[in-house]
DNA sequence: TTTGCAATGAGTGGATCCACTCATTTTTAT
DNA sequence: ATAAAAATGAGTGGATCCACTCATTGCAAA
């Protein structure tokens, strides 16, 4: 259900099979590496979505690990998440001044884990739809769409992103049935019918001028 | 030398114009507000680089702040930092899992402070890098176009203009199977694959693109 | 606590889009 | 005039979208 991939580096044989196994309970790939150059390595070859790594490694530690792969250009945006032991206030903070993305330490729940990792997949996908504004003159009633409950905004606004019922599905982390009944819902409200007629509704709406009201709305109630 | 803004949204005013006053010295440029509205308004109109905000605040918390900042389209990625009395686990888990880009903690040393602030403009920094070579990828495949035969850029013409397969084949009096056919070249030549995505595309060319020559030409054709 | 709405998920059926292949006719170019 | 490219049309299969209905869960307001 949802193929984000996620690349484990963890010395400790037994804490990194348990965290991969948590992960992939919760539906995520997962590739795990017990060092930091064949962390890298890997990182290179599979282009994951996240990369959570220990600091206290064999050979190079997770300090290095990040450095070197965030030079690494070819790799698109990446999140990276330090996951250790070394809970000080100044391990925190050396960590997070890398540039790294979140800092867990140990000992964690697995709520922990997966919902700092849903966080950041959502942090990506925003960064990746994000688009810059263009000025557009299309004129767009906004009555009816008041009518729309939040969860039907929240897919509204993933569909003028150009995201299909897949992609929003696993965005969102509901099932593709949900999505569906919420774009009928949707088009219903709107008095939409005919192939295409939402997403092209969607997509016009998008380029409306900032500063749009509903479009505050729409974004301000789009998650939790 | 560094022209990047810095939104404070803090309640305590003392401790308000402390960290203005740090910022300021180290040569960012800082605007500030007292409560939530005030920010969120303040937000929308200068679009600060980075927001640095409480979570105990009058009116709002910081984390409805968060949250309806968050998604505006009309804002570009923007890093947002908690700067709060806050200090436990469960605190600073709520807080990154909304998607907080930094948790810093009370009290805090002004090294800490420019530390992470810094760290997260080397972080935007590198996502508009990224971004930038996306919007050079669209580019490339309006560059494509130009090999498109007569019948494909009127069919891809009325595409952009909302109408389905069987309008158009009724409009330009053709079978509807031609139009399926036009569509699966039109893809093939544009590197287009997926459902929708070839709507999505002329929809956005349409609005992106408002005063294209090849749009001129192409409604002219489409029209005797 | 109960009622109502929102959110999630499943089932079914039809229409459309997408991606192949193949064939015929027309236009264009050498 | 002959070859190449374009335009038209058909067949097939798969994936997705659209439009219904129905059921379960969770939350919030009455």
């Amino acid at each position: 259900m949802n193929d984000s991939l996620i690349l484990i580096i963890e010395d400790e044989q037994a804490l990194r099979e348990n965290i991969s196994e948590i992960i992939a309970h919760y539906g995520f790939r997962v590739i795990s590496a017990p060092a930091g150059e064949e962390g890298i390595q890997m990182a290179l070859e599979h282009t994951p979505d996240i990369i959570i790594c220990d600091i206290m490694l064999p050979g190079i530690d997770g300090f290095d690990v990040f450095s070197r792969i965030k030079q690494i250009p070819q790799l698109p945006p990446t999140a990276f998440i330090f996951l250790t032991a070394k809970s000080t206030r100044a391990d925190t903070r050396t960590g997070m001044n890398m540039g790294a993305d979140d800092y867990l330490t140990k000992p964690f729940t697995k709520e922990e884990l997966i919902n700092s990792i849903k966080a950041r997949l959502e942090k990506l996908s925003e960064i990746n739809g994000y688009q810059s504004k263009q000025d557009a003159s299309i004129e767009v009633t906004f009555d009816k769409i008041t009518n729309l409950t939040k969860a039907e905004r929240r897919v509204l606004n993933q569909i003028a992103e150009g995201f299909t019922t897949p992609q929003i599905a696993q965005k969102l982390f509901v099932s593709k049935k949900t999505i569906e009944n919420h774009r009928v819902n949707i088009s219903r409200k709107l008095d939409l019918s005919g192939p295409n007629s939402l997403i092209s509704f969607a997509l016009r709406l998008k380029v409306q001028k900032p500063g749009n009201q509903f479009l505050n709305d729409l974004a301000s109630i789009s998650t939790h």
